[in-house]
DNA sequence: CGCTGTGAATTCATTCACAGCA
DNA sequence: TGCTGTGAATGAATTCACAGCG
């Protein structure tokens, strides 16, 4: 069929879906809840692509690896691709989830009640400071991250959602692993080390506003008000680059 | 890579950087920070690429991309690698920032302050809701929404971020651009609709949850108990999918 | 006829492996 | 000698364009 079969993965039934892919699944998703809220009960590509903003062509390839789901000639049964999606993420079985870091951050993902929605259900919210434990946040009293292993055994716990300091989170992580969390969402600035099998996700708001702002840049550089500064091999730079105070920074306290 | 189109490309001089290399450089970036802070003055690919998560052939395809500031045989100048990273992601000119929306998630983003770090000042935050409106968040107060266009163009703000409900994200981004901004940062779950040459990224709690749902679906699955239900093509589903209520959910409320 | 599903072509990204410089 | 920088090889993702089914 198509690609090769030779990757760890055992190209099961519904197996081998390429990452980019599963990546835009719950884009399409959304979509679909979308149309089927004002009613519409069948889609063609070119529209559901339109409202999850991608091509049609690649949203057709997209749901070919999860079956063949369409009518020719009509589209696609919404109800039936949001069950057959949804079936594919996982989403059938209610997932308990663990965040760790009860400060802004933390509030803010427990209070997305409407967001995290539909599969996904919090187990608890763990913290360390004193002050916070025991304060409740969405209907949940956080609690001592020292109760994290309970939790996640009385929970079965298999996702954990990292929203502690950039100082404490390799530790949070590895509590989490060690209690058998096997995936890892991290809000925190930094790389985090795991071992094999386990599945790490990073969001992070300083990475996105550098992406940004280097197109930001390169879009205002069309003017030819160019930069001054355009040495290139070493010692043509005008003296020390000694830009950075290299201080400390990148330390979120979330 | 992402939702929108990548400016045409003029394959000028530090031009032409490859958008994969362009979202690492930012990773590179703290992982210069942290061997600076530690009194390391220079590192090898193999240990920078370690800091970082990669693999070292990766990092220095990407850096080759910036220029030759390698040294054959030692390594990289850790301070003179950070000046070229920060200079090549435009971060050696500040970008002012405004944040729309300051419920839960607009407050935690704006108390990060040493996340958003270097490069990157808060103009202003605004909220439509006037219980939230005249309040102080990290040394800024509040404002209304409607001052936006007076906000964008006192600060000349190119970058905005918009932490506000899914249910209004879409009219925040039109003033947004027609108040001169062309980068947001999307925290709304709605896929925005923008003109050319207007640059979206987002940040998804729930996309990311269900991607790792995924994985963790496909893990278990290992065990032979699988799944119960796995009909496959149309009509051998046991009855109707009939699985989702279809409600509205995936609406958030930052 | 109008749409899906998909081979084939293309573009983009990663990795290998080594020539060549400090 | 030990590293960087990079062509060449491989692999992944996107896009094209159309055969073929409902």
């Amino acid at each position: 069929m198509h690609s090769n079969a030779i990757p760890p993965e055992i190209s099961g039934p519904s197996g081998g879906i390429p990452e980019a892919t599963v990546a835009r699944l719950p884009v399409y998703l959304r979509a679909l809840y979308g149309l089927a809220e004002r009613g519409i009960s069948t889609v063609a590509s070119e529209e559901l692509a339109a409202a999850a903003g991608v091509n049609s062509a690649k949203l057709r390839k997209d749901l070919s690896h999860l079956g063949s789901y369409g009518i020719r000639g009509v589209g696609y049964d919404v109800d039936y691709l949001v069950y057959q999606v949804s079936r594919t993420l996982g989403l059938t079985q209610d997932w308990p989830v663990v965040i760790v870091g009860a400060g802004n951050l933390g509030r803010a993902l427990a209070n997305y009640g409407g967001f995290v929605s539909r599969g996904f259900t919090i187990s608890a919210m763990l913290d360390s400071d004193p002050a916070i434990v025991g304060s409740r946040i969405a209907r949940l009293t956080v609690r001592h991250v020292d109760e994290l292993e309970a939790v996640v055994a009385r929970h079965k716990v298999a996702i954990g959602v990292i929203a502690a300091p950039a100082s404490s989170a390799q530790a949070v992580c590895d509590r989490l692993v060690a209690a058998g969390v096997t995936s890892i969402l991290n809000f925190a600035p930094v790389v985090l080390n795991v071992p094999e099998g386990v599945d790490v996700r990073k969001v992070d708001l300083s990475i996105e506003l550098q992406i940004l702002a280097f197109h930001a840049q390169r879009r205002s550089a069309a003017r030819p008000e160019a930069d001054p500064a355009h040495g290139h091999h070493r010692g043509a730079v005008n003296g020390t680059p000694s830009r950075p105070p290299v201080t400390s920074e990148f330390a979120a306290q979330a």
